[in-house]
DNA sequence: GATAAGATTAACT
DNA sequence: GTTAATCTTATCC
């Protein structure tokens, strides 16, 4: 069985492949909340619109940090999100997790983010960091650790893969690495731009 | 020291 | 569809 690291050490854009479809594991004090990967966006160190193209900062440290780590990121002033660290040490590349869907401890979630409808709960980056609880003290955490575990699932099939290019960024617009669970209701938004329809 | 932009969200027209 | 909220970081005097 090869450790998480072993398969996220590889380029971004194949990792955010491999993580559709994972299961994200967060235990509460009130329990355990699984939710399954279904929208991912790459970035790397040679990519204009990655964090890490201009070198390691106090703020990216974690994705120069081995493949299976976690990087959260504050912005806008009120929001984090969360990636899954890729490559090699010394290597800035992660993959931004864009959406998720519940599995099991829906009111765990819930409690986090009242008032949300089911759909409206995890489908944005920041918005899975209000329902995980998640923030920057989670910087460079071990995913292979409780008490936030990624458990890998067999790739999914091609045809249940759509790509398009990644939303929200002004520079590389143009790059398609952006990866969502075909059908899936809670991915974040209607696609405009799709590159494998 | 000042300023602008940002891997967003929610509320509004 | 448009815009306010809100603050860290990078870049530019």
């Amino acid at each position: 069985m090869p450790s998480l690291q072993d398969v996220l050490n590889t380029d971004s854009d194949v990792a955010a492949r491999t993580l559709l479809g994972a299961f994200l594991e967060r235990d509460f004090e009130k329990g355990t909340a699984v939710v399954r990967i279904v929208e991912t966006e790459a970035y790397d160190a040679l990519d204009p619109a990655s964090h890490t193209y201009k070198g390691e900062s106090l703020r990216t440290a974690a994705m120069f940090g081995p493949a299976g780590r976690l990087y959260v990121y504050f912005t806008y002033g009120m929001h984090y999100c969360c990636n899954v660290v890729t490559g090699d040490v010394g290597h800035g590349a992660g993959v931004l997790i864009r959406a998720v869907e519940p599995v099991s401890g829906l009111e765990l979630l819930q409690a986090n983010r009242p008032g949300r409808k089911q759909t409206d709960l995890t489908n944005g980056p920041a918005k899975i960091c209000q329902a995980l609880k998640l923030d920057t003290t989670w910087n460079s955490h071990d995913l292979e650790k409780s008490p936030l575990r990624l458990i890998l699932n067999p790739m999914l099939d091609a045809d249940k893969i759509v790509q398009t290019t990644r939303i929200g960024i002004s520079r590389a617009a143009d790059v398609p690495w952006r990866f969502y669970i075909k059908n899936s209701p809670y991915v974040s938004r209607i696609v405009t731009n799709i590159t494998n329809p």
